[in-house]
DNA sequence: TTGTACGCGTTATCAA
DNA sequence: TTGATAACGCGTACAA
């Protein structure tokens, strides 16, 4: 295959230096005009590209970007990274992308290649299984540009753009609260920054409004809808009682659910309500159509490389903990249009 | 910042060679197991990672994959990605992702890109607008592996994978002719790949049984839902009279058609039938849930991974069109189920 | 205006 | 078993 061109080459067949020629396709210094046009006619008829691995070395820039994100096929990352790719590609970086698949180890290896190809900056969303921060630490405190998005790691050195989740829970609870259901359960997430986030919303409502929390009822449910499902079958069965209203902690979540009630004969909203989190592609599309929060999942990713690249540019740029804003979206599944 | 540790750091505290230091840590060669045993722990304590620029001007391969696609937030593109990643991971290569979003000036940038950044390799997805494959054709006769998914250009000397959307075209078609309908109309795509298979795929179906082809109730639609329904809006307008059947490119566009549909009064399946392609994720959910053909998404984007990578690493590796099969996902919209 | 020398971090090659 | 040297392609610094 023909061999990549290089400077070196292009001033061979000029007779001139490959500092010359460099400085011609830079549009550098003083280059004799003449020089300059057939320097860039030459580079261009043989089809010169810069080669960039080499100018990393010398610059130690690569002017690319390591995104880690826990599922790509979930459509909230995936238009969280149409909003990364949307700003990169506004200033000229390049999207190196990885996926953690939610497991720790797996976003170890992700992180450690990042550093191994030199990328400028990291955008993170950690996975769920992720306990041990040290990693995250390291990397922060060696001075490597990293910013959280979504799940994020707050108080350990890096800026983080979340939706304020803790307050969308909370919303949706006193919601819920306001239509006049006391018997709530709860399907959490996983002990990462938004399931705890969600679960503390949610608590606090009900704790505003004088309602009990039954610990038996918030049951854990991953993020995913088979978790959700075997969540809401342990809290069915758990009891002589079923829970009037149940929070999940995300879209996915609540779908599975639903699809649990439904198989032990209940129906939604009518025997138990339930709402989400996200506002996932199908929560309108749904039979019955599921009461939600968005999150302004492009503006996540445009926040958080707009943040990122900020600090890549300027050491002193401050940490922030950007919080977006959500919204309820209610539809049916929350019964707020029936009588309870 | 800590700048990154290197191997003459470590061969400096050590008192040995930076090429010794390479050896050990590479596992090559006879290195003296104590001088390896040292090396290696005094690597871990320095925290060192290779730097894998240097790495790569060396060895002009850089283990990283382009892949261009039309538009990440696309479910069914954020799946094949999701498929192209997950062999990428198990062949240890990186993926560096960009984004066309269907422009052809957008797709020829990311080209370019790719190709400074030295990628070993590029898988693409060709963007709607596109229709002078010279690029492609130069980087595949530079000798560069380039491996087309999804939107595939022919004949011009890549491999390609696709599903085989014409027989898919074709089957749907003659479904919905089994069931007695006559009075068709088509939303096309753009002129690229699969929107001529599919186009090709109706006009035999209807052709082989003996119904008129409208060529005024063609109607170019675009892949997405807003030219859906302005196509739809066309059709509906065109006329006195209004097909029985729609057939669209893909679900987004039969789903903004369906939108245009019930605007003008009429409804989905009793008055016109409909039925799109790709099996979008919110088509199970829709009131009138979407007939359609189902793509393997996921594995086109395994496929098409380990294709490139064979291309890589073997020279000889022969050029191939791999087809995967489509299968009819039989759902209300089509009306089968119902009288004509 | 143009050219030379050198270094970025790594590996291939040949010598010790 | 280990080391010295050169090379990958480019840009900085200095010299001509």
């Amino acid at each position: 295959m023909a061999e990549n061109v290089t400077l070196k080459q292009i001033a061979a067949e000029l007779g001139v230096s490959a500092m010359t020629v460099s400085r011609a396709l830079n549009n550098l210094d003083n280059v004799d005009k003449k020089t300059k046009k057939r320097i860039v006619e030459k580079a261009r008829s043989m089809g010169y590209t810069p080669n960039r691995v080499a100018k990393s070395l010398v610059s130690k820039r690569t002017y690319t970007i390591g995104v880690v994100i826990p599922e790509i096929s979930h459509a909230f990352f995936a238009q969280v990274v149409s909003g990364i790719e949307n700003v990169l590609y506004e200033t000229n970086y390049q999207l190196l992308l990885t996926n953690s698949a939610e497991k720790t180890a797996r976003e170890k290896k992700a992180l450690e290649t990042l550093l191994a190809q030199q990328v400028d900056g990291i955008l993170i969303s950690c996975s769920e299984e992720t306990e041990d921060f040290s990693l995250y630490k390291k990397i922060i405190d060696s001075g490597k540009p990293l910013v959280f998005f979504d799940r994020c790691i707050e108080g350990i050195g890096a800026s983080t753009v979340s939706v304020d989740d803790r307050k969308g829970a909370r919303e949706m609870t006193q919601h819920m609260i306001d239509h006049g259901y006391r018997k709530f359960a709860y399907l959490r997430g996983p002990e990462i920054s938004i399931g705890k986030e969600r679960l503390e919303g949610y608590r606090r409502a009900l704790k505003e409004n004088g309602i009990e929390i039954r610990e038996n009822w918030i049951v854990q449910s991953g993020f995913k809808e088979k978790g959700g499902y075997e969540a809401m079958i342990q809290i069915l069965e758990s009891d002589s009682e079923i829970p009037r209203a149940v929070v999940a902690v995300n879209d996915p979540a609540a779908i599975g659910a639903i699809e649990a009630i439904e198989e032990y004969g209940y129906s939604v909203p009518e025997d138990i309500a339930i709402c989400g989190f996200t506002d996932d592609i199908r929560a309108r599309l749904l039979k019955c159509p599921l009461t939600t929060v968005v999150q302004p999942s492009e503006s996540i990713g445009r926040k958080a490389a707009e943040k990122l690249i900020k600090v890549i540019e300027n050491k002193n740029e401050p940490i922030e903990n950007i919080e977006l804003l959500t919204d309820l979206v209610i539809r049916k599944s929350c019964g707020c249009n029936k009588p309870v």
